[in-house]
DNA sequence: TCATTATACTACTATATAGTGATATCACTA
DNA sequence: TAGTGATATCACTATATAGTAGTATAATGA
């Protein structure tokens, strides 16, 4: 039945995981205006080095950002601006779900008054 | 220095994680043609009963899907499309990434006969 | 060569969750 | 009302991974 095949599914299903983690998605809005360097990226996150590190070798895997060597400090940047859309889409799915909360709030509101 | 909140952040994230899981994906490629009942997407996502009811419940929460009782069965059917739209992203990227490994491969070859 | 700084790696703990069997609940029917 | 089928929930196990402390490696400068 189902169309696409299971393995182009679980290649989907990792890109997202590597989206999931607050940490990563950091680290993206981080690297949002350019290039940094990790002790930048530990600066503006918060991250623990490790942490971050942990963090940076996963989103170069999956393709999302690029290491570059730059002297003593390795030079991270978004491969793919694409994922800021993702997240925009993501976003605005997010605004509509509370704007309906906040309708169905009122409405139960109304209700009370009856 | 993060103009974008935490709590914003968080929020996509938990968004992201929700589809990055083969099952989940599987479930929402089951609906994509419209509402099924429980049975039917167990049926054509090979998923455990106990199983497929578990993620049916956090896709609903996320707001993903919408549940409908129908007499002795549910029916579960996409709230937002927009979902599809996410994935076919990730897909054209996906695609993008798998040419440009096959580019180098390609030239790795061409070093090989020099 | 030694010291220093930047980054990566290893080992570990704690936590979250996917999958599953058993059970509960709910709607319908005989 | 008892029985049946559909769905949800509970309890449990197994696995994955985020975070962290400590260590290793690599580049630079004294």
């Amino acid at each position: 039945m189902s169309q696409i095949p299971i393995s182009a599914l679980t290649q989907v299903a990792d890109y997202f995981k590597v989206l999931s983690e607050l940490s990563r998605l950091q680290v993206l809005c981080a690297l949002k205006d350019g290039a940094k360097n990790v002790t930048e990226i530990i600066e503006e996150t918060s991250l623990g080095q490790a942490n971050a590190s942990k963090h940076l070798k996963i989103l170069t895997q999956a393709g999302i950002v690029k290491r570059q060597s730059q002297g003593v400090s390795v030079y991270y940047q978004i491969t793919d601006p694409m994922i800021f859309d993702l997240c925009e889409l993501v976003c605005q799915r997010l605004k509509i779900q509370l704007q309906e909360q906040s309708q169905a709030l009122k409405d139960l509101d109304g209700l009370r008054q009856l």
